[in-house]
DNA sequence: CTTTTAATTCGTTATTTGGCGAAGTATAGG
DNA sequence: CCTATACTTCGCCAAATAACGAATTAAAAG
């Protein structure tokens, strides 16, 4: 029950969920998740340590960046959530307009998102 | 999306999850959740408006008690995410143990329960 | 009609949550 | 090494949440 509640808990803030629905089928730095939901570094941080504590994303570490991703293993109790999560959000009007976004944000490299990011 | 975190933040709390296990296959009316919760009627009586608020239960009034219930319509969205949190619940020490009080619980009637209630 | 009963609404309080900026950590580059 | 970069951790604040008891509503029962 708890690690249930863990997980409702995880995905019931938006912007947690919009990260989720962004790492459909790829890995994002998060300077990328930061230009994405337009918040503080440290705030996106935190709502990633919340959803990689409940199993619903994983992370590696390369150099300087954080990379994240869904969890490698798709018959886990953390995927039947993302399932749901994914199913539920289909035709989501934000997310279609976050999907947009992100291919604008995944062309552009990280030096100039970093300019944005540092003001 | 905002129905979709509606629906998340009615789950993300125990005993709201436990009332809407509780309800898995039959009507209850609120003087039997409280029993099974052990809160506050006023309590009670709040988390049920917001699980039917999100859409999970249906409530009937029937003179003085009120029945709520999981929604007649199992083709819908609601019963899609029903069908989620009963099958990540189904193996829940705190649900197994709510499954034997409720029987009890069922078999009181309610003007025994009623004397709990008041004191 | 007055009282009792079942549930809800309201007002208050303690705790949790989500946000930020400042400070800290780790790694790459000069 | 020293600096810049990419995060993360910490400390703080405002807003949301879960709990309670008191007051209120609605429906029987006396």
């Amino acid at each position: 029950m708890d690690k249930f509640i863990e997980t409702t808990k995880a995905i019931s803030d938006p912007n947690r969920v919009r990260a989720l629905m962004a790492l459909r089928g790829r890995e994002l730095c998060v300077c990328r998740i930061i230009e994405l939901l337009q918040l503080a570094p440290s705030t996106v941080s935190k709502h990633l340590t919340i959803l990689k504590q409940a199993g619903l994303i994983e992370g590696r570490k390369e150099g300087r960046w954080m990379h994240y991703r869904l969890p490698d293993d798709k018959n886990s109790k953390a995927w039947k959530t993302l399932d749901w999560v994914f199913k539920s959000l289909e035709n989501s009007p934000e997310i279609k307009t976050d999907n947009k976004r992100i291919t604008a944000i995944i062309g552009t490299d990280i030096a100039e998102l970093t300019r944005i990011y540092k003001k």
